[in-house]
DNA sequence: GTCTATAACGAGATAGAC
DNA sequence: GTCTATCTCGTTATAGAC
């Protein structure tokens, strides 16, 4: 009878993250404090410290948040059963989706700022980018062999392309305010990877209108 | 008899700028403070006020003589007089020696910061992405016309897609403390536009070099 | 778990003497 | 051109009441 439901879905704290990530998305993780939280959430700056004592441990709280959900969306690409190509084409929607809420990566805007980070953040964060390359030179390698793509040298340079260029891509495409920008790299960086991709065809992505 | 040399060669507010440039490229717009570089220098805040009233006119001065200094490089390489691949490769040559220095691009530092920025900032960045841009498209297209360079499309996209890869490689790159991460992305990338590059180190077709 | 209140410090910026 | 002194505000963080 004492039984209920303790809180609603989306708790304090987690509101709290939500925002906290789009500000750090938006504006780095200098660019925004407690204030801007708080105000918007209607509580004080203590109500949050409750929930984050140190504005160390909430970043370090979102990376490892970030790292979860984008963990999880690699599995759920992985479930699907798709080939190399379209595995990564799903990989590249996960950003694009990021990049429509004008945010960029946190971990991208992150690494921006790696220098001011608390040295906990600095761990959590090469860790997010060795867990995305490391399913992309899986997802690779399986391409390659199946001859659904075709690259040379290690897959691990490969891997490590694509994030920079992608986490880039994002940075500019985001400056300026133009989602197309990110769009035709990504689509150039996944068609070179295609075995048919040879400079042979002068241009037919799945871009309808002009 | 009263002309005697001005100042040093290199004066005082120059010195500040060097030194505000390293803290943008290490830190980002928002992680230093006019205290971090008059004690840096033995001179008080109120000193760098009267070079450069506000941080944001000291901002805009710091892109435009990043500007300056790079289109004088452009405009160096294009002495020189090599054909394209040259001048591509002449290109990367810029950004890794930034990253040699530990620092990543001021402009690409600056896009992380971008929401935060003062409006004239805004505009002088993606001034200087353009600027960057128009001349990587000169050179993609001379080089195609000439047959020594291969892509498919738009020379404007794979300008992007070259500045992109690029900020976001040393983006990444400086977050591991590594500067080879960069540099085989920076090979594989121009590797790409070779007109010899076909994945033919590792496919079978009638190639001569391995 | 949230509040009020405040500490302790650093930020950007200005006034005015030298 | 550089200084001392100061202002005002924002920042992270804590103490203690409710």
């Amino acid at each position: 009878m004492s039984l209920r439901v303790q809180k609603s879905r989306t708790d304090t704290a987690d509101r709290m993250l939500d925002l906290a990530e789009s500000l750090v998305q938006t504006r780095g993780f200098n660019g925004f404090s407690y204030a801007d939280i708080a105000s918007e959430l209607g509580v004080t700056k203590a109500t949050l410290h409750y929930h984050f004592p140190t504005k160390a441990e909430l970043g370090l709280r979102l990376i490892g948040r970030y790292t979860d959900v984008f963990t999880s969306a690699l599995a759920e690409i992985d479930d699907r059963g798709d080939d190399a190509p379209h595995r990564l084409s799903a990989y590249v929607d996960i950003y694009t989706a990021v990049l429509h809420k004008q945010r960029m990566c946190l971990c991208g805007m992150l690494a921006a700022d790696y220098a001011t980070l608390p040295p906990p953040m600095k761990i959590a964060l090469t860790q997010f980018f060795e867990t995305n390359e490391t399913w992309l030179v899986d997802v690779l390698e399986q391409g390659r062999s199946a001859g659904k793509l075709r690259f040379s040298g290690d897959p691990v340079e490969v891997a490590r392309l694509l994030v920079s260029s992608l986490e880039g891509a994002m940075l500019v495409a985001r400056t300026f305010g133009d989602t197309e920008r990110f769009r035709s790299i990504a689509a150039r960086l996944l068609n070179d990877l295609s075995p048919l991709a040879s400079g042979q065809i002068e241009r037919k992505p799945d871009n309808p209108a002009k």
